[in-house]
DNA sequence: ATGAGTGATGGGACTTGGTCTCATCAACCG
DNA sequence: CGGTTGATGAGACCAAGTCCCATCACTCAT
């Protein structure tokens, strides 16, 4: 496999995030971010299938990690506790360089519409993902849906504390899922 | 306001799902649209902020209905019969001539990612939406995102059942809906 | 009526995202 | 040392989307 300069793809995130940081996503075309990167338009093409996934890289891994652990748990152990375990699973991803560029990278998607688009996008395909691993395991096809949406919804609320607190993902996760739960009950219980 | 043909956007609209429909949505081009609906590019441009668009009308008005079903529900009602009112309100828009386009338009955008992507995003608007209306009544800000994203999924398969057997929309959601409490009740209970 | 104003449209130049094809060049292998 | 492989460069090409200006239909005041 010949290569030149290594980590060719690490490069053109870093500069696509710093010039999407600097001067905004829209204004930053993609031939800008090849060349910082020493590179051009024809590779990053090879790299991200669009101008948008170069913010988005890794996230089939997070889905396989939380299909893989839904899949891993016992079955007695009910769907909620399966989603637990997902979200868990997915803190092996979040180290410190996540942590530095997590920020920078929220700011940027915030700001643009096509970004956000993407993010929703990917945010149900990590719930489609878990509904399936779950009913897989038996669960009713309606109670995995729930469940998968619940644990999204946990999953999107930690990750912003983690980037404000810093700590253990896994720690977070489970106590954000948590305060969820909690506000299920509150809701059916006090009608 | 001067006008030639009218309903310049209407027939914006059908020329759109047709063609979407013949060929696919990535083999049509805007031109192409314009050109059976007796226009140009530039007057598509107009009237849709994108491509994408042209499928997407009307959505904001479906979320004013949202938002205003909520306001207008008695606080003491609680959250998740605010959300039922919410999903109740939209029916109105849910009449025959919908209900023959929506089938084609469902699948049009579920054979194309940059149609799921938009369908993702104007869901996460709902929400939002939904949301926002509940923590304005004073509910607590995780239990209105709960109450939002539950209403959501129920709405979501409630137009999925509406399409497939018709009928009054609002008391398919209304089923729909004591569905997912039930799935949430199960959840809960069964651990 | 007639002419000015208004709003919707046409038309075309232009930028950029994204695809495709072909040439090139570094490393590896026999 | 020559051939293969895999990543890259280069450039043509198409369609989405923006911009600007001309035009045409309609309205309204004089």
């Amino acid at each position: 496999m010949g290569r030149w300069e290594p980590d060719a793809r690490a490069r053109l995130v870093r500069a696509a995030l710093d010039l999407f940081s600097e001067q905004g996503y829209e204004n930053t075309a993609v031939a800008q971010i090849a060349e910082r990167a020493g590179l051009t338009k024809s590779t990053f093409f090879r790299h991200f299938r669009d101008k948008r996934e170069v913010l988005f890289g890794g996230q089939d891994e997070l889905a396989g990690l939380m299909t893989g652990a839904i899949a891993a748990t016992p079955v007695e152990a009910g769907p909620l506790a399966a989603v637990e375990a997902a979200l868990v699973a997915t803190a092996v991803t979040f180290g410190e360089e996540r942590l530095s560029h997590g920020a920078q990278r929220l700011a940027v998607i915030a700001g643009n519409d096509e970004l956000r688009e993407r993010s929703a996008l990917k945010m149900v395909g990590f719930a489609v993902a878990m509904a399936d691993a779950l009913k897989a395991r038996g669960v009713p096809e309606l109670d995995a849906a729930v469940a998968a949406e619940l644990g999204i919804l946990a999953f999107q609320r930690g990750y912003d504390r983690w980037l404000e607190a810093g700590g253990d993902f896994g720690e977070i996760a489970r106590r954000t899922l948590g305060d969820v739960r909690a506000a299920v009950q509150a809701l059916e219980g006090g009608e």
